[in-house]
DNA sequence: CTGAAAGCGCTAACAG
DNA sequence: CTGTTAGCGCTTTCAG
């Protein structure tokens, strides 16, 4: 029922505390003889070194913290998946917190992360008038993930969403579509608003017209998709095809048509801004904007770790970026494979 | 750069440390005068409690460790979500640790979870045979999530797998299909093992014969259902429904089953394991087994919290009850809506 | 190269 | 009801 502590180890090795602690941390001034007579006391006592009061004396830290917006959304899964893969590679363990795009909660998160003295912050922010000042003040790197703020300057990496929507639409303009509509995300996030200015450059570098009857904005969550779809469907004149912004708008887009009897693409084509493990055996298999949300993850590692060893680099921002997978549901090319 | 300690409020306010602490601590033996002057000070001062001290301090923490064994399979999506509402409606946080099935990983994260001294446990283990014997020396309370061990007795909440995949093979049999193949997982998991057993018990039931040929066993991965299914459709007779065992696998069949011009359920039926968002815009809307996994996740923390309560309650395991979702890929009355 | 000693920020008896 | 006094387990000067 009790764990030994350092001075357990010490005493059994019959060193001090502090050689103890040296031998812990690849001090590299210990002698040979004591250190392995001390990692020898260490296996036999099983000893774990007790990592609140280490973090308590030693102010640095190696947990990192990664506060995502909607776990929900299978997008950020890949996108975790890819931090604490890297975390682990550099010996760092990652506590996870979900906001569920709910700022209050954001706050709340924001404080336990301060309080837990976490090395850095990795996070993707409900909202874009977040200035974490608090955090920023005890010192504490913050890089952006995927969705940035106004407020300020920060290493951030995101993806080219507005290369991507343009990507995907361009690929309806290109197969002769006409009428080609949007369900947008939250137009309070980057992430919606690039997408979108990515629809119009696509129109506009077409020479086609802004049509405002078709365009819907949401906020990112099947439901929305679900019901901006409905409105599209039985609108006099729906579009002839869609882009939506986001996997989970695309899953209610899918969900209206099928319930109502519309065919993909021959009624209206749809491409998808995410492509997920899924897609290729949706109904009909979909066409999206692929991004690399793995290394989305890596990279905000990687960033964070730059920043930990010098605090005072220059600001950077990386942007990844996308990729069209064309499948069947804009109505290209059929192909035998995925 | 500095943050305000307790100390910096016991000055600020005029009061003893332990004044201090025990405002923060809710101790009802406090002054209403004082408390309100603490109170005061710590808005004032931004006063953010350190959580390493404390937790070195009270031995009691409130983080709750989560160790799941691959983030990548949605099924866990929904679990996290309700342990971390759970937990938050408690009052405690929750840091997430993903083993990807590696017995290594998974060690090491169980040094983290008692380095770190979290209150509580909940772990979906990789492998049966870990008696977690260090976290009980410790004494942290361990809940098994979804699968069990056969080392040790512990709170455990888990689906009724054996009965879920009676239910999916049930149902292909009252249609009225033989050679019924199954699509297995790990045989090293509880889940793996009952999902088969279940399997065998619908066919008994039924007065079928088992044969071996229609049984395959893989690891829950899509890429072995994938290589799965593909032995099936290649093999002299193939099975005429196949009862997949995870959804990750069933992606993985699906994908094998189109890109070869089988059609579903017309050629082979289908019933998958998990339900999912997107299953009903499959191609074809996948009939598959539900498993309740918010509130697998919820019910975790319930364990968790009336243990962390009374050390020594009755071991106590609740089994939750999964149910059969029907759309169109076993061929059943086809249905406008999902 | 090693040990002694002084805390990190907080809580928990124990007196008043 | 409040303050004083010890530490929790570890790191880190500072002397040897």
């Amino acid at each position: 029922m009790t764990t030994p502590t350092l001075k357990d180890v010490a005493d059994h090795a019959q060193v001090s505390r502090a050689t103890v602690s040296r031998v812990l941390n690849n001090n590299p001034s210990v002698d040979e003889d004591l250190r392995v007579r001390v990692l020898e006391s260490i296996r036999l006592l099983g000893y774990q070194p007790n990592r609140a009061a280490r973090r308590l004396r030693a102010s640095s830290s190696d947990v990192l913290g990664l506060i995502i917006s909607d776990i929900e959304n299978p997008f950020f899964i890949s996108v975790v998946r890819g931090v604490e893969d890297s975390a682990y590679a550099n010996h760092m363990s990652v506590v996870l917190c979900n906001t569920d795009e709910d700022p209050v909660k954001q706050r709340m998160y924001l404080s336990v992360m301060q309080a837990e003295r976490v090395a850095g912050l990795i996070i993707s922010p409900t909202n874009a008038n977040e200035d974490f000042a608090e955090l920023r003040q005890v010192g504490i790197p913050i890089i952006l993930l995927d969705r940035r703020t106004d407020k300020f300057e920060t290493d951030a990496v995101s993806i080219d969403n507005v290369g991507g929507a343009y990507l995907a639409v361009k690929h309806l303009i290109d197969l002769g579509y006409e009428r080609i509509g949007m369900i947008g995300g939250s137009p309070h996030l980057t992430t919606g608003r690039e997408r979108y200015e990515g629809y119009r450059k696509a129109l506009h570098a077409a020479g086609m017209k802004i049509d405002e009857k078709l365009i819907k904005v949401g906020n990112f969550k099947t439901e929305s998709g679900y019901a901006l779809a409905k409105e599209f469907i039985t609108s006099p004149q729906p579009p002839r095809a869609i882009f939506v912004a986001n996997n989970l708008m695309t899953l209610g887009t899918l969900r209206v048509l099928r319930e109502h009897g519309v065919r993909v693409p021959q009624d209206i084509a749809l491409v998808g801004f995410d492509d997920m493990p899924w897609s290729s055996e949706l109904c009909p298999p979909l066409t999206a904007v692929s991004q690399p949300t793995y290394e989305l993850g890596q990279e905000t590692v990687q960033l964070l770790l730059r920043r930990l060893a010098d605090s005072d680099a220059p600001i950077r921002t990386v942007t990844l970026q996308p990729r069209l997978v064309i499948r069947e549901s804009c109505g290209a090319v059929l192909q035998s494979r995925s």
